[in-house]
DNA sequence: TTGAAAGTTGAACCACCTTTCAAGTTTAGA
DNA sequence: TCTAAACTTGAAAGGTGGTTCAACTTTCAA
């Protein structure tokens, strides 16, 4: 409930570049201005009401622009949809990779990276809605978004495994388990809220799960 | 692709009942084959193009009934969609609990309910996209479709720590994160295929992670 | 047998929303 | 300053598809 509009930073901070492939390049500084308040309004309508209760006139309405404007920049709805997603995709990717730095050890970066990706969900729940909606609206994209995350995950259970902190056969499955239980913890503890829980506390809990297991020692 | 209507079994056998808060009740033995009719032909379109894509028209015209007959049973498209979910969301939790039997292990118990859910989803593809598109059609069954799992799973890690199988400390976040990593070994190995893994395989290798985690020893 | 309830039918209604377009305004560079 | 390109505008075209309805057929119990 507390989501009011305009609480959340807006997302379309360089998204053109993201966006350039489905959205039509301004050539003026106002063109810019306008593109952006477009993305940043489609952000916000999109997660509010989901893709088809979604309406292009609404979404022009809240940038304050004409209904006709939209087409100047997007070919079509779908495309504007498409945009965001490979913007968003990208947001999500670079959000758990900041938080990694030199030194850590395997074990400190699975939780470091889930910590990231729980805070950066939670001050833009809208991402979570819109990438999943994708499985709908634009599958190929959200195919490619999880496939993309999951090999990054892979590639750091082999470096952990190449370190020896990390047992040996550790793989694309693994990465997928791994990938699941962060989406699914943030689902429940982030977006749902419910508050109980901080990023962190979560990020831990899941944490000693992958170093200890469930068994009794 | 490969997923020829009529190819899956039909998987509304006694939905009546589950649907029964959304779907009216029929009075007379025709009724209730029109019906039956109908959730199959629905569960068809649904699975294959989505809520949206799929249409009223296109239900009825599969189910070989006449457009109208449709809101005999049902007040709306979306009556139909919240009728479907719920009966899905039972045979899944159905689909795991017949895999228990009395005597096996905590592990075992985990490995033997992915394992059969793994094996009615791949029977059963659709029931993944109608679940997971109620995100965005009917919200509260989504939410209390996962919560009812989860609470599930909970139980049984309970039940595994009483009896010192497992450690202790393991509650709901433990019971989301197995959740996660379930759904998504199923949606990466399963509803996309690829083939390159069976069930039980991808049952048996996230069980040596819930069993050992991921350090080396 | 009979008639009332249950079920069937498909054309038509209607609301909604994406997309187009032609006319007007602003921008930027020469 | 001037002009061509970039951008804006909102009314209206056009399509889609959920839902209604009144006439018709089937069922079933009395």
């Amino acid at each position: 409930m507390g989501n009011s509009p305009g609480t959340a930073a807006p997302i379309a901070t360089e998204v053109e570049d993201a966006a350039c492939s489905d959205a039509k390049t301004p050539r003026t500084e106002r063109g810019r201005r306008t593109l952006r308040k477009l993305l940043d309004a489609a952000a916000e309508e999109f997660g509010e009401k989901g893709f088809h209760e979604a309406s292009v006139s609404s979404i022009t309405r809240r940038a304050g622009v004409a209904l006709g404007s939209f087409y100047t920049y997007f070919d079509s709805k779908d495309a504007l949809f498409r945009a965001l997603v490979a913007d968003m995709s990208e947001k999500v990717r670079t959000s758990a990779r900041s938080a990694l730095h030199d030194g850590m050890g395997a074990l400190e970066i699975e939780r470091a990276a889930l910590a990231a990706f729980l805070r950066f969900a939670a001050e833009h729940k809208e991402v979570y809605r819109i990438i999943d909606e994708a499985e709908f609206v634009d599958p190929a994209s959200y195919r490619q978004h999880y496939e993309t995350i999951a090999a990054r995950i892979a590639d750091r259970l082999a470096a952990g495994t190449a370190a020896g902190e990390f047992r040996d056969g550790l793989g694309e499955l693994e990465a997928w388990a791994l990938m699941g239980m962060n989406v699914f913890v943030g689902l429940r503890y982030v977006v749902w809220g419910g508050a109980d829980k901080t990023p962190d506390a979560v990020a831990a809990g899941v944490n000693r799960l992958l170093a200890e297991g469930l068994l009794k020692r």
